[in-house]
DNA sequence: TTTCATAATTAGTACGTACAACTATGTTGT
DNA sequence: ACAACATAGTTGTACGTACTAATTATGAAA
């Protein structure tokens, strides 16, 4: 037989489990328990150890026991989890920062980790973050254009009452989800009507085909065009993945895209710097020198674009203050608060890769 | 004050770490505890279930309690705490980078966290880690060179049996801790001979005081002067500190150290990269030029050292490779082996910034 | 109505006692 | 030599009492 406080705690556990107490409301008090079970007060005290454990109760002294039934019990440290695609490469050692420097100030402890921009490890992460719960969550989206197999993870993320929030990217699937992103549409727009500002007009763009990111700035590219009463050729769009983007300058359609760019092409719209550093490198090889045989502009105004030559005019945002704004959204919707969702600009940041016809 | 059972508890608490106890044996009974301590038996067993919770002993009824100094159990996910100076700057993407890497093949979360070099956030987050507490910590020490004021901190995370490793700095106060560090002293010798190799003799340096490697490669760079039969002069050697690393160069000693090298110094050694930097810059104002009027040597390789120009040689280390070792080395101390102390050596990298003589 | 002091209420700490359940060990009987 | 039993020692459960510390409610005073 049960010894007497284990019986006690689990005719609480049932009550609360069919909700015969509110929420935030103190329903059961020591001695009240006493008397209804009719065992001792230290019998009590032991069962609602139990619960407390369990995290099913607070105990506040001199006010009460009450019962933490539903949301979040937001124990001293927040436990903030912030998922990338990558951490230290490129453009998120700012973001991070920005995070960083957000939680910082706030009683929080960030616990960082990366996809790589795979699926499978982004469904290991949620899994990780689901056993071990975190406060929070700061995602970004991984392979966004295509149909993500993990979304049932992010409704059981719904489900237990974490709040989460996408940057970069989000799932248009989940519905009413909270995200941070850029402009990328307008971005495209920006990108080729900065180009034609400088006379050019048979341009090519360079996307990447898994992140809507790439979609939304071809997008914005080819209604520019439109806009612009320029041509919109397919065979001047180079679509590349996650997974060739080291490589598909070299081979099959991206070396063709390439050979073909001499004569038909005066300049380049490219999905960010990253991929223009290697354009540059695979441009040179093939004897194109930029500006003078092809401008070229691209996005994120990494710390690489002003330093290698030529220096690369790219569009920027304010990457420390994007972290900044998603942890601190994140932190209001912890403790309750709607959040929307926020969309930034982006401003030419104009160097030497573009040349005036 | 703290109530009696907490006493009791972090009194036996110290004991385990201590020591006292051998790992499987029984060593304490309620009864002689209750005597020992002159506290009454239900005090003593609230006191052992701190301990339980902890996962430090074991009680089995009608035997004993146990202490099971050993590993803690790993049930499911690790979690493991870093604490580094910086985050997202210099060579700290690399480090965090290695250490990601090896994490995230085991089934581990990392929470990261920055002192910006201020011991009082290392107060703060040590005690955050303590409150929620984490299977082991990767530390980068905040100023080593100076008495650490949170020992206490760590002689508590010794009695929670959270391991804890150092990386780049340690406290010599805290004796048989872990660390994963360079070879300053050699380091600093290295430097010296690389410039005395090329001719040079009039030889000054710019070290950081509140770290100890600032005070080894000082250390190594006055030992191979003497070696080599070489003038030490106190006022060919600068010193900075993490507050005033932005403005020494410009005011006070810094700015008297600088007008004092044209003539009577031939090269430099400098504590790091990101101080080689503001150098060339302060140099080029004085108009000095590098390397014809001085050469340069620095430590730690990092991304700006093959960017800027002149390029700068500097002492490399395999940053990547460092995180590596550091977070594999926990993740053996976290599953209970006992794991000694790695020192990495140093590499010369030359590029542009030391001219022959 | 606000402010402040006080009382009442509630959980936390600490001690004590008694007995139950279990384990280890030694003793006895076969 | 082995099994059954008894016993001492250990932790677990349960109750009781008394007091402390924190919070909340109350009521008087301003």
């Amino acid at each position: 037989m049960d010894p007497k406080y284990q019986a006690v705690a689990d005719a609480l556990r049932r009550d609360i489990a069919a909700g015969v107490y509110q929420d935030g409301e103190t329903l059961l008090t020591e001695a009240e328990l006493k008397i209804r079970f009719g065992v001792s007060r230290q019998t009590v005290r032991q069962a609602i150890a139990l619960l407390e454990s369990d995290g099913l109760v607070i105990r506040r002294r001199g006010s009460g026991t009450y019962v933490s039934h539903g949301p979040r019990k937001r124990t001293g440290v927040v436990q903030v989890g912030v998922i990338t695609t990558y951490i230290t490469d490129y453009i998120f050692p700012s973001i991070v920062r920005g995070i960083e420097s957000v939680l910082s100030t706030e009683n929080c402890m960030m616990s960082l980790s990366a996809t790589y921009n795979h699926t499978s490890r982004e469904r290991v992460l949620l899994e990780r973050f689901l056993e071990s719960p975190v406060d929070g969550l700061i995602i970004e989206g991984t392979k966004t254009a295509l149909p993500n197999p993990n979304i049932a993870l992010y409704e059981k993320l719904w489900e237990r009452n974490i709040p989460f929030l996408f940057i970069n990217g989000f799932y248009p699937q989940l519905h009413h989800s909270t995200h941070v992103v850029t402009d990328d549409e307008a971005g495209g727009r920006l990108a080729v009507e900065s180009l034609a500002a400088k006379g050019h007009t048979r341009i090519a763009g360079i996307f990447k085909s898994d992140d809507m990111q790439g979609h939304l700035r071809y997008q914005g590219f080819s209604a520019a065009l439109q806009g612009l009463g320029l041509p919109v050729r397919d065979e001047n769009i180079c679509w590349f993945t996650t997974e060739n983007k080291l490589t598909f300058l070299g081979e099959g359609t991206g070396k063709a895209f390439l050979s073909r760019l001499r004569g038909h092409v005066d300049a380049l719209v490219c999905y960010n710097d990253e991929i223009a550093l290697r354009l540059m490198d695979a441009l040179k090889e093939a004897g194109l020198s930029v500006p003078e045989d092809v401008s070229l502009i691209s996005f994120d105004n990494s710390a690489y674009a002003g330093i290698c030559t030529p220096r690369l005019s790219s569009l920027s945002h304010p990457k420390d203050e994007f972290g900044r704004i998603a942890a601190s959204k994140l932190l209001k919707m912890i403790s309750g608060e709607k959040e929307t969702s926020s969309v930034m600009g982006w401003q030419l940041v104009a160097r030497d890769s573009i040349r005036s016809r």
